[in-house]
DNA sequence: TTGAAAGCGCTAACAT
DNA sequence: ATGTTAGCGCTTTCAA
């Protein structure tokens, strides 16, 4: 009878062995979510909404951290393909052509925050465009006259497409965007700051400042306090993306705020579905973000 | 020619099946590291460590975030046994049971900032209770008379020896250490907040407390300044482990520092160490805490 | 209902 | 130096 077997099983405490089950069904319950900062609040919780997904459909999550780094990038891409791992969401630092592989071996790939160019998969965004309009817009209608940019690395979609959002809110205040107001930095507190540094340091420095990220927003902050430069009566900050205890800052950061674990959850959607139907046209999903608006960017009039 | 077989492989874009290489050679290149809340920047850093070293050795790392969950731990654990994975290092949310599936399957674990009860096995840890004290000693050198702690659950061993350190502290300043100072939290901001409100409700409420982990200290802020407590004139705080960004928090943050990344180094040079030598005994590292003075426990005299 | 066997893709041992 | 084969533990198909 099978009630023997599953007496033989408890008593021997047999665990199946989910690699050669693996190698049979040729396909694992593993997912893996490659995000390129494990340091940045943003991903982690875009890492929750995943998680609560997959758990419900039977998956488990891998968390892998390419930390900007495209050969580290590689190595989890080449490492989640020779697991054969049931599908991957993915933040990409930037390189288009390894993450071909994992589409190639028709192994299910949503990109998640950052756009993926050269393929044509699903995917899901927030509106950057709309976020960076609505934070240079309310700096500019706050009675800041020469609104600065610190955006990240040109090959990743999310910078281009903030600093997009802000040169058209720019155009549209006839003001003229110019290319000594932009500075393009890494995504990263340091970059942040030197970025501040060196727009504080040019000829005719700007009285705001646009960062198209949570950390580089820190960066920014921490150059102004340095400084001594008064945030928000010499100076208007925006960030896009909250960061943690953002309340217990001082000034408090005004940002662009994102549905970081809807986000997720979104990804997470998308690579089920993709999973039970590979053949489904592949689809993107767009959120939008909302201005919080705090301390950084109120000048006292 | 095993040239021509090279070529061929070229060719045919031939990648090996790990899985397939996985069953034959029971045994896997993946690491998985299971913490308890992925959101806290502890955390994060400390993977860091972990996978710097990690990638050194030739083996790539997964994350699992079981949120203080024993059940979405458990499931971790069963992923990383299911899959035979080379091995785990983990913060465990206190069940001791599950883990020990791990250790009779012989998969080498290593226990990372909380001690694992029953197993004998491979630990890294900070000496909680020399830095409990330390914070606790710094606030009553600086006057204030009644000092509270905010710890964690019982079953986890840092919420534990932080807690001893306290009342240690406390006995040789010949305070008497009471339970009605004493709150047990989830290590949690919420947890933090709520335990603040209910020592500023007793009795005879504290002039100063000492919280044993970031996020409870934050929260523990909060309730102070919701409620308009003047941090650190009125009411002292010294907290453990940092938090970033703790440089842009008014009043800043007072906290026992820890050395994230070296615990995360120390436990991937153990685990590394255990699955070339399975037979050697378990060791355990124990790394020392400092004391970061800054703002919340400099009451001004 | 229960049993037997093939084969997933790889590696290691053995044979040529 | 090159070729052949057994077997890792599972699932699926086919046979009894």
């Amino acid at each position: 009878m099978a009630a023997r077997v599953q007496q033989a099983m408890r008593e021997l405490d047999y665990r199946p062995n989910a690699v050669a089950r693996n190698l049979r069904l040729s396909q694992t319950s593993l997912w893996a979510v490659i995000i390129s900062d494990i340091g940045n609040p943003f991903f982690t919780s875009m890492v929750r909404g995943v998680e609560d997904v997959a758990q419900g459909a039977g998956y488990s999550v891998v968390l892998c951290n390419s930390d900007e780094d495209p050969e580290k990038e590689s190595r989890y891409i080449a490492a989640a393909l020779a697991e054969r791992m049931a599908g991957v969401i993915i933040s990409t630092s930037g390189r288009p052509t390894v993450i071909n592989r994992l589409v190639e071996a028709r192994i299910p790939v949503v990109a998640i925050d950052r756009q993926l160019r050269g393929v044509n998969i699903d995917t899901v965004l927030v509106d950057n465009v709309q976020g960076a309009e609505l934070a240079t817009t309310h700096l500019l209608g706050n009675g800041y006259q020469r609104v600065a940019c610190i955006t990240g690395p040109r090959r990743i979609s999310t910078a281009a497409q903030r600093l997009r959002g802000y040169q058209r809110a720019l155009r549209s205040h006839a003001r003229e965007a110019t290319d000594n107001l932009v500075r393009y930095a890494d995504f990263r507190e340091e970059g942040g700051y030197r970025a501040m540094a060196s727009l504080l340091d040019s000829d005719n420095p700007p009285d705001s400042v646009f960062a198209t990220n949570n950390l580089m927003t820190v960066g920014a902050v921490e150059c102004l306090v340095d400084r001594g430069v008064k945030v928000p009566a010499e100076f208007g900050v925006v960030g896009f993306d909250d960061i943690p205890w953002a309340h217990l800052v001082r000034p408090s950061l005004s940002t662009v705020s994102q549905p970081t674990y809807d986000l997720g959850r979104a990804a997470a959607v998308l690579l089920s579905e993709r999973i039970a139907n590979p053949a489904r046209p592949p689809s993107t999903v767009t959120l939008s973000t909302g201005l919080q608006v705090r301390e950084s960017s109120s000048r006292p009039s």
